[in-house]
DNA sequence: ATTAGCACTCAGAGGAGTAGAGTGAAAAAA
DNA sequence: TTTTTTCACTCTACTCCTCTGAGTGCTAAT
């Protein structure tokens, strides 16, 4: 059995047909679609070839056809024609994102909103790795008798707080400690402030040992636990008006597995930081989640990729339009990041 | 028909059952408990007259009795015997929290969790609000050339970042700004920080009257939104497990109603800060949910009830149990926000 | 006032029957 | 050889029916 023109064109056909109404298609119906002069005999026994090849599969004798996972990969590859937004669109995700563009987190956050809208999936997003960027400035701020805020901030506007619990110490010392701190590590990559560069700022601060002795440590240690990148879901009940999710357990597997940051994090990890990524079925690779499909894009701040922003939902659904809206919002953030200096 | 100690003694019965096991209560069932030295045909008369009562309903001709609101209402406010947290229990409630104790919202999501975990039901938290508290410091740092960071920090030790677009200001001049600010508001309570009270400090500072000019009226609004209480959901999928829950619409209808912050505000809010509050049923007052009922209890800061604590059910629940944890917890967090000064 | 006895009710499970969508394959047509 | 017509066949989903069992309310006896 080999694969020719019009077998393309009946799959393309049938997964066309399937996105929208969610249910097998059967020959009927792709001849009535017009678009190919050929009874529905010969329709079915394209079909046949097809399902033989891999591409449909038959839930049961007499029923019509569903798109594979490998029938989905096929026509995302090489079937599926691309959708371009229109100017409207386009011009509504960039107002609305424009709206706020004051701090970073919140336009990712507002990003994911109208994405969520627009698709109407479970949106997830992975926020800008602090650890990336390059340390600007730094506070110790006096919270009260018993406790000092540390405050980060990073060149790409992002601002991290620590807390931590030293009695007694005045305002102008911690202004003196951080400022000798700052002096050292100013301008470093987050990722690259080791022990050693931390352990030669004591050197420079022969007072207050005890207050550094304390600060450095948990310095070192904040620094190595921005490591994990901060990822964020929305939508989830976009799911319960999917025919996929109308069984309790189908939701409860999804809700629950999603629940884990580090589940997030996997579904938007790619090779080689793609800028699109789509995932089909068993290529999200985790166990829990079964019948799904991953569609990411990334986003850069300067230059860098340093974070995505995608869809889950099921196989089934209309991939050259989410492609083009994430591939969109996704260009606009990297846009806002880099026009408007954070 | 009117009410008597056995009657009582039947309803507590059948409800205590109905909470384990959610299917209607029969006559048999409850004579099997060896309680009540009477026959079955006698329980089915007193049934009878709960139900003329309204404290029982007949879901069908020939069912068992399930409890109405009303019952409940009686079971809560008279019936249930209290439960008393044992030792253990308390111990590893307590331990859990005093896991981490710097922040003030990581407590409050901490048990959170525990209170999840220990209930098995979604959870609801309002976090201390701002604005009920006293200002104690207040910095303004640069980030970048374009912007700047101002940083409240509250007597209840709670930070607020608020960053602002402002052009090129050197750190030298944000410093006097800042402390003219705050010699000016330190220890107002948030929520009296009026119009004319940041106007006054515009006559003290003569210089930079641009930058000022800006700051301020951003400094009010942000105050003003602080009014907002923010609140915290968690274990959302705990209902997943109640068959209670077993149709995707409820799941559906439950899941969006409490994406709604406002919803969530509204279901902790109880009048006279009441310690402990339990609404049942139609007590709930949303039109969105039925058939549920809220369990909270209120924390202090201080000295003073600043947010509350609790968890949202299906209306057959184990209210003695939840009603002591629940209590318990939100008594630790009163207790580590006031011993150990944040 | 309580209980035993009994006829009655109703939800839910299980089974039979039916309709309809869709197939595969043989035979006819192109 | 390829395509189409035709038709028997398959399988799900739905409806209708019956049967079962839990639980009731009522009556008469204790």
């Amino acid at each position: 059995m080999n694969i020719n023109e019009r077998k393309l064109k009946i799959l393309q056909l049938v997964i066309n047909d399937f996105i929208i109404n969610a249910e097998p298609v059967g020959s009927k119906t792709i001849k009535e679609k017009n678009l190919l002069n050929v009874s529905s005999a010969t329709i079915r026994n394209e079909m046949a070839g097809l399902e033989a090849l891999g591409y449909l599969i038959q839930p049961y004798t007499s029923a019509g056809r569903i798109p594979s996972e490998l029938g989905y990969r096929i026509y995302v590859d090489s079937l599926m024609k691309m959708d371009v937004l229109d100017y409207e669109e386009r011009e509504i995700i960039k107002n609305l994102l424009l709206n706020n563009v004051i701090e970073v987190e919140d336009v990712i956050r507002q990003a994911l909103g109208i994405l969520t809208e627009i698709t109407d999936m479970t949106t997830i997003v992975s926020l800008p790795q602090f650890n990336k960027s390059k340390l600007t400035n730094l506070k110790l701020i006096n919270v009260n008798n018993s406790k000092i805020l540390m405050v980060f901030i990073s060149d790409s506007g992002i601002v991290k707080n620590i807390q931590l619990p030293i009695e007694g110490v005045n305002q102008e010392v911690l202004d003196l400690i951080g400022n000798v701190i700052l002096k050292k590590l100013k301008g470093s990559n987050i990722s690259e402030i080791t022990v050693k560069k931390i352990s030669n700022i004591k050197s420079e601060l022969p007072y207050f040992r005890e207050v550094i002795d304390y600060i450095i440590p948990v310095l070192r240690d904040t620094l190595k636990n921005m490591d994990d990148i901060d990822v964020k879901l929305d939508g989830i009940n976009k799911i319960f008006d999917l025919p996929e999710f109308q069984d309790v357990k189908k939701v409860k597997d999804f809700l629950t597995t999603l629940e884990d940051k580090e589940v997030l994090r996997n579904l938007l990890s790619c090779e080689h930081d793609q800028k699109i990524s789509v995932k089909i079925g068993e290529e999200v690779g985790l166990e829990e989640i079964h019948g799904c499909s991953v569609i990411s894009a990334g986003y850069k701040i300067s230059g860098v990729q340093v974070g995505r922003i995608g869809i889950i939902g099921p196989i089934r659904m209309n991939y050259p339009g989410i492609i083009s809206t994430i591939n969109y919002v996704a260009d606009t953030l990297t846009e806002i990041f880099s026009g408007i200096h954070l």
